[in-house]
DNA sequence: AACAATTATGAAAGCGCTTGCAACAGTCAC
DNA sequence: GTGACTGTTGCAAGCGCTTTCATAATTGTT
């Protein structure tokens, strides 16, 4: 295939094979149909003439893309990145092209994304940020198309949900801070649904166990390292000096660390902190950084059989998935 | 458009308004061709219709699909993130989409991507890791497609690369170490082709300066910050302590910071560090990190042009496109 | 007013596959 | 030997677009 001349096309395999197309679409898409020996001229064939079949043609007779739209916030800070590697690992290995689109929190981008994956005709579209515009998702659920929403476990999922509880998650944490005698957390806040899910969580737990409501702050999404810092010296505005921050992602938790160190307050001994997502980083982290896990390599094989079972033709009865979340106790706190 | 109902197809639109496929096709690819008036009745049409066009038709029919596959490496703990998210956006605004796929440092893994980005009929191929592999080189040379490697500035490009010189950033970083007065510069370099080259950029200029030959110590990438913290312990294997750590990766960077803080050791008076890749924790970092900064949005811009002009059926005389990397002096060194 | 040049549109032939249908050859049970 | 299957293959009709070529309508030129 040089850079002139045309990619061979599944007549000429045919005709070096000695079959029709036919037989040769069906080697390559269903191989168990064709007789042995045949499978095996065919596959010489291919070998011959170094043949890549036109996917894109491919897609239009059958009307199956195995295209699939990934939706995601961003990637440079994102908490969900392993998720994503592994989704887009399983995707591939299951003979997928995976499109990635990066959303933002502009819902008009997500529109237009959302569109040029339907222009694709792909087979299915996953988000990971969650959608919260109800004219969006109602639209979503009218589409021809499978919907994954992961990582959150929304009441009304658009099609499929796989993720786990937010607010089950601060209720765990609640119990597990409480446990270890903590009296008096500060939770810093994302500004995204799920966040705020997983504070009121942990609030309402807190308190049914006799706590005082937990002071906050909000921060904007996406979360950072940087805004770790700040929140730190935020801290000083309160009426009194929390025992632990419940921060809302690892990042925001390393911030801290790194800033109250600086600051000559040592962790956990003077405050304590936890993260959120088991980043790798929180594991390597002085000191290691208690965060909660997910597992992301969990969400994309469940991900792969919902894809499955559609293509299959069957009906999906589990439209909310749980693949729960744990608590890895670490140094900080 | 619901769950059942076929999507409508441009022969709709086009009795819708009055005119026929051809011009309906044309309004769509290339508006200024068909008079207002009846652009105005088509936009209509698609409007009413909710048209959206299928583009693995128009990709068969047109040998040109918009679709670019992007290759990197990974993106969970990558330098290039920034890179490949402004890279994303720029392909995405310019009317294509985006397929990404993940090679880690597999070349077979890489091989399978190119296949399947082949089979999709990508327009182009975007590399972010270097392809070491002479012979997939050679391959992707024969290739009738645009591959653009980005980041690095290969002698001899498979195609087009957009990057900057590494032995020219490590040069520069030898000169503002030694304009700064340090003497025992530490390497810390990850076992990366265009890692190396950097270093290598940095020990002849700092020999050529009458700097002793620097010590080093090899690091397996992905690079992280764990390693950074592994990289400040194994300083104490050193004949002598270096004044300056030179390290391959912000990651590496702030994970030696944090280490050498834990351990006593105050950044940068007794120790100075930088990092390569100037990611946005390294100016919240405290102390904030010295970092190597390449325009990732710029490369993208560049790769976007680049695109253009083969599209349509320019030439491209410059092969190699240097973005250059600039110092961004912070309190660590 | 006659002609050339320009602009706007339509008809129709593909682009490279998939798949329903039909045909044919074997196999098997009786 | 016959009929009913089963397994394997080919034929041909699309899938929904783009684009060449031809034609019709308009404008400009002399």
């Amino acid at each position: 295939m040089s850079r002139t001349q045309r990619a061979p096309r599944l007549e000429e395999v045919a005709t070096l094979a000695g079959v029709s197309a036919a037989t040769v679409s069906r080697y390559i898409n269903n191989p168990e149909v064709v007789a042995a020996a045949t499978g095996l001229r065919i596959q010489a064939a291919i070998d011959e003439t170094g043949y890549l079949p036109n996917l894109n043609a491919g897609a239009l007779a059958s009307s199956r893309s195995r295209l699939i739209a990934t939706l995601v916030p961003d990637i440079a800070q994102s908490i969900f990145n392993d998720t994503i590697e592994a989704m887009i690992d399983e995707l591939s290995n299951d003979g997928n092209s995976v499109m990635l689109s990066l959303t933002g929190a502009d819902n008009n981008r997500l529109i237009a994304q959302i569109n040029a994956a339907l222009s694709r005709r792909v087979d299915a579209i996953i988000l990971t940020g969650i959608v919260t515009d109800a004219e969006t998702r109602d639209r979503l659920r009218s589409l021809p198309v499978t919907v994954i929403e992961t990582w959150g476990l929304p009441d009304e999922p658009i099609d499929v949900a796989i993720g786990f509880s937010h607010s089950a998650a601060g209720d765990a944490m609640a119990r597990f801070l409480r446990s270890r005698g903590y009296r008096r957390p500060h939770l810093i806040v994302p500004n995204s649904t799920r966040s705020q899910r997983r504070a009121g969580g942990f609030v309402r737990r807190w308190m049914e166990e006799g706590g005082d409501e937990p002071t906050r702050l909000e921060v904007n999404v996406p979360s950072h390292f940087g805004q770790g810092r700040l929140s730190f010296r935020a801290l000083t505005d309160l009426p009194a000096m929390p025992d632990v921050v419940v921060c809302g992602s690892d990042w925001i938790a390393q911030g801290l660390i790194v800033e109250a160190q600086a600051a000559g307050v040592r962790v956990p001994d003077k405050l304590a902190v936890t993260g959120f997502g088991n980043l790798r980083m929180a594991g390597d982290m002085r000191p290691t950084i208690t965060s909660v896990d997910v597992d992301g390599a969990r969400i994309a094989r469940e991900m792969i059989r919902v894809l499955r079972e559609r293509a299959a033709g069957k009906t999906i009865t589990e439209r909310r998935i749980d693949v729960g979340s744990r608590i890895i106790a670490r140094e900080s706190a």
